[in-house]
DNA sequence: TATTGTTATACTCTATAACTATA
DNA sequence: TATAGTTATAGAGTATAACAATA
């Protein structure tokens, strides 16, 4: 009975991602959010991009898939898109104050979200972990992979905790 | 200007997962398989499952869901449904030669996904991972997570390493 | 009635290709 | 022509609800 190789980290990768990530799909539904919501939101909450191209790729989505989820979010009054006078090629996308505000409640929840993940880890065992995945990201990006989303916590200096 | 907080572990989590999935994706498409259908054909050489819904829960889907797979399985000559003669409510599954041969397409190409995931980690590092990510998943789960799926690299003592 | 699985239907996310508007 | 974005269309994966078959 050879030891068992335990499964490849790429499937327990997978399973955890699958099991958290419906954790936080639920979290979020429960506000009435999706992680391509959150992810747009808190793209335009924490950077400045240039372009929807931009935003998209900050996403890791496709354009024509980020324009489908800027239409539902216009749609429900989230955002508005205007013309740049200075490149009218270019749609300007903006929360509307609804849109701050179900940023707020998602962010609340995204926040609620990771302390429950963090429960029983060290501040030290999240770095490492975070360092770990970082690497294996890279190594099948070839190392290029955009893993910023700086100071998203504070998005005003406000994240609504009561 | 307050330290950054660094993502959160849960957006590091997602995001690593959806670029380490996505070339795993492209890894399994490439021998004509999915993720879904990797996992149960594993599935199915790595343990005995009494019945589909015991299968549909080592996949992580529900039983509708794996019929769906299923059906497109059985309609590629990948696996037969056959009732079982002492309980004819449940479909025996069993993997036809070309599942077998696929299977095995897919293990190489698995097997090769891991080995360039695992670059540049020592065996230490790996265990570490996977054990901050199992704990993660417990985190959600209040601690259940089915982590098994042990010797998968050697499902028949051969996965085809001309 | 309970268990096993399937069918019908629909939703979300994603993508590619072709198109419009602007430069 | 090149760039920014949208529309049209489609496909994969998933789910729930209602159903059929078997026990």
């Amino acid at each position: 009975m050879q030891k068992p190789t335990a499964a490849p980290i790429g499937v327990v990768l997978a399973k955890t991602a699958k099991t958290v990530g419906r954790a936080f799909d639920q979290a979020l539904a429960t506000e009435g959010g999706s992680q391509p919501v959150w992810q747009i939101l808190i793209t335009l909450k924490t950077r400045r991009v240039a372009n929807q191209r931009e935003l998209a790729a900050a996403v890791g989505i496709q354009g024509a898939t980020l324009t489908h989820h800027l239409n539902a979010m216009e749609n429900t009054g989230l955002i508005t898109r205007r013309r740049d006078p200075d490149n009218r090629r270019i749609h300007v996308v903006e929360l509307t104050d609804e849109g701050e505000t179900v940023f707020h409640r998602l962010a609340k929840a995204a926040i609620a979200h990771d302390k429950r993940l963090r429960a029983g880890f060290s501040a030290e065992e999240i770095t490492t972990l975070a360092g770990l995945l970082s690497r294996l990201a890279a190594n099948v990006t070839g190392g290029g992979i955009d893993q910023e989303n700086s100071d998203w916590t504070h998005p005003n200096g406000d994240t609504g905790q009561d």
